[in-house]
DNA sequence: TCTATTTGACCACC
DNA sequence: GGTGGTCAAATAGA
């Protein structure tokens, strides 16, 4: 049986290995630019932020990792509680509020317009604020597992100031959470609902087939908004007027069997 | 008692 | 410094 100490001991110098690696990787690239390099240079910071979070939440130093001596793991038994500040709630809850990162624009996100807020997926509100110039507020949803699963979808819901009563939806990032037979909620015409589109704003993939042209519910049911999106996303097709062409075709939806409303009314490009 | 929501405060980003 | 995203204590509800 290995005890909790043991444990936080072996935790400790896998982080310490990790790191190792990341600073020679560091050595490697040296100071040499290109978009691979440089993307590579913000992943290894990002993961040099994550062992830093992670020794905190062991209670070892982590204000200053440069100073901790990661040759060793001596020291080990000694630092612990006080390291990240007292252990007193108040405090505690003031260095965690350190560490939360916006995401907004380094997430894949995209947007939905429905008349419902329930989508059928598992969230639990997490916050709600006036928004300058908007009439209604905006509601912050993060998955129900963030913890359990460590799942970091989000979305944030507002109502549209229109007057047609819709729910704009932006969604952050996918579900992680989700078994194998349950899809995460991908950003496209939503398959067997008529009530909403999607419009993604950013997906990364490449494109996997051609828009031609939508113009019926049963064709808008069968097209997936997430290749209009890679298709929109290659070179040479950013062009407003084809992409705009395309997305007004879809921006038609159904509220109902008989009723058409165009959204692309209150879309914009 | 447990879980979800509300809400004021904190904090990052522009 | 202002705005908006996130946190977490307080509160509500099942």
């Amino acid at each position: 049986m290995v005890s909790e100490g043991e444990k936080k001991k072996m935790a400790i110098r896998e982080l310490i290995e990790g790191w190792k690696a990341v600073m020679k990787l560091q050595d490697l690239l040296g100071d040499r630019g290109g978009p691979l390099l440089e993307l590579a240079g913000k992943i290894m910071a990002k993961i040099k932020r994550s062992m830093e979070h992670s020794l905190c939440l062991l209670d070892l130093p982590c204000n200053n990792l440069h100073a901790y001596d990661f040759s060793s793991d001596n020291g080990i038994d000694e630092v612990s509680e006080g390291s990240c500040g007292s252990k007193k709630r108040p405090e505690l809850s003031r260095v965690r509020r350190g560490y939360y990162k916006r995401r907004r624009n380094s997430s894949e996100t995209w947007t939905t317009y429905t008349a419902d807020i329930d989508d059928g997926q598992a969230w639990r509100k997490y916050g709600q604020k006036n928004i300058l110039n908007s009439k209604f507020p905006r509601s912050y949803y993060r998955c129900t597992y963030k913890h359990d699963r460590d799942c970091n979808a989000t979305k944030q819901v507002q109502k549209m100031e229109d007057g047609s009563g819709l729910f704009q939806t932006i969604y952050i990032g996918s579900h992680t959470c989700m078994t194998d037979s349950i899809e995460p909620p991908y950003p496209v015409v939503l398959e067997g609902r008529n009530d909403c589109i999607a419009i993604p704003s950013q997906v990364e993939e490449e494109p996997s087939c051609k828009i031609n042209h939508v113009d019926t519910k049963t064709d808008l049911n069968n097209f997936s908004l997430r290749s209009l999106q890679a298709h929109s996303s290659l070179p040479g097709y950013g062009e407003e007027d084809a992409v705009q062409s395309e997305v007004e075709l879809l921006a038609w939806t159904v509220l109902n069997d008989d009723n058409f409303i165009n959204l692309s009314d209150i879309i914009h490009f």
